[in-house]
DNA sequence: CGCGCCAAAAGTGTATACACTTTTGGGATT
DNA sequence: AATCCCAAAAGTGTATACACTTTTGGCGCG
């Protein structure tokens, strides 16, 4: 999902407490104190506060001014909000694709799914969700559309954050199935169905998300291991 | 376009550039001198750093490692990516505010149409990319939707930095009235009609670029006044 | 005259310092 | 015992310092 050819230390972080938010190690509401950060990253604030600072473009952190950077905690609209955006998106994504489906981005996407079930298997909840959304992604990715990718890999992140908070072993498998059917009709070179297919999709997954439950605190150097 | 509600120093940094640069008055390929812009905004250089990362991920300014930021230049692809995804998100976001069409609404784009058309008559550039940018922007706030009117002005915005180079004054009036048959189509509450309208009219514009140009080097004191 | 090389200048990247705001906790008052 | 208030502690916001990299410009050499 991440792309690690740079080793920016601001992109390191970004992407360890990417990974922290988006695998539930670091709860919704947590505080994320500068200094704490900095000492656990052997760094200074400056560099604790820059990727913050994206974090917070991206949505996975909120910044109070003057009282710090907490975890992000999407409230209810902006998850279906968020669910509208993808469903619009992604079902005239799939129309697209079709329109350009080869042998070869076919096989791409029937390995990615073996990977999805594999993790389904292993009950290996934050790599499920992983590769659950990135499904999505890779998608996008053999459209060759880098804009797309980009944006669609931050909406999922997004996602994520809600998601694997909800979201049961039940629904996840359900997930996977639903994706073996859209490859199936993406190699049918089926638009109608294909379309309906990713547009249903999105829709069940927002169905199965639970609103409401419990956050419990945590602590961050615990989190980030 | 930029609402100005929070006075924050970086987000007003943020503002006064990303308005320089979608308005031409800082040509793409220039380079951002951190103390330059700090000298000009009487800040210290952090504070214009942190104005340049947040311009970086909106895709507005390059970041060269040890080099320095520069106005972005998109190439030809990464224009065409950008169309193709607005047409994906634009085209079903029509097709879901004909669903909840309200005369309120109505009223309020053909206000806003008004607009457009006295600044294609002034012949007023910036404004006239700007009000026609915020078309499409409004159905998206008309919609409730936050999260897709962010990133339609983002995308937008993006957008600008192309469309200001090429656009003629003839296909800036093309554009207005193809607004106002997309709104008369969404008055109607004909479905089908508004979301074939919009698909077109994103692919004149892409279609009235002129992907070649020169492009003159600028000076940051004299764009900024 | 042109080419390459090296030192000075300019500029970026990170750490640190310091002012100011929020939070915390204990003691006096009711 | 609960509440209010204030001082100490902790934390954020901005500026500055300094190391290191890139750019510049001139001088010697071919």
């Amino acid at each position: 999902m991440i792309s690690a050819m740079e080793a920016s230390s601001t992109a390191l972080i970004v992407q360890a407490l990417t990974k922290a938010i988006v695998e539930h190690r670091l709860q919704p509401g947590s505080k994320l104190a500068e200094q704490k950060l900095a000492d656990h990253f052997g760094v200074s604030r400056t560099l604790v506060r820059q990727a913050l600072l994206q974090l917070s473009q991206h949505q996975l952190v909120t910044l109070e001014p003057a009282r710090g950077a907490f975890v992000a905690a999407p409230s209810v609209t902006e998850a279906r909000q968020v669910f509208a955006v993808r469903r619009m998106l992604e079902s005239e994504m799939v129309r697209a694709f079709v329109q350009q489906v080869t042998p070869a981005k076919i096989k791409a996407l029937r390995e990615h799914l073996a990977q999805e079930k594999l993790a389904v298997q292993r009950e290996d909840a934050p790599g499920r969700t992983e590769l659950l959304g990135d499904f999505h992604v890779r998608i996008a990715e053999l459209m060759g559309n880098d804009v797309l990718a980009q944006l669609l890999s931050q909406l999922i992140a997004r996602c994520a954050l809600i998601t694997l908070m909800y979201q049961s072993s039940r629904a996840a498998e359900h997930s996977s199935e639903e994706h073996v059917e859209i490859v199936k009709a993406l190699a049918a070179r089926n638009e109608p169905l294909a379309v309906r297919l990713m547009h249903e999709h999105l829709i069940h997954v927002e169905e199965n998300l639970a609103f409401d439950r419990k956050i419990p605190a945590n602590d961050i150097s615990l989190a980030l291991s």
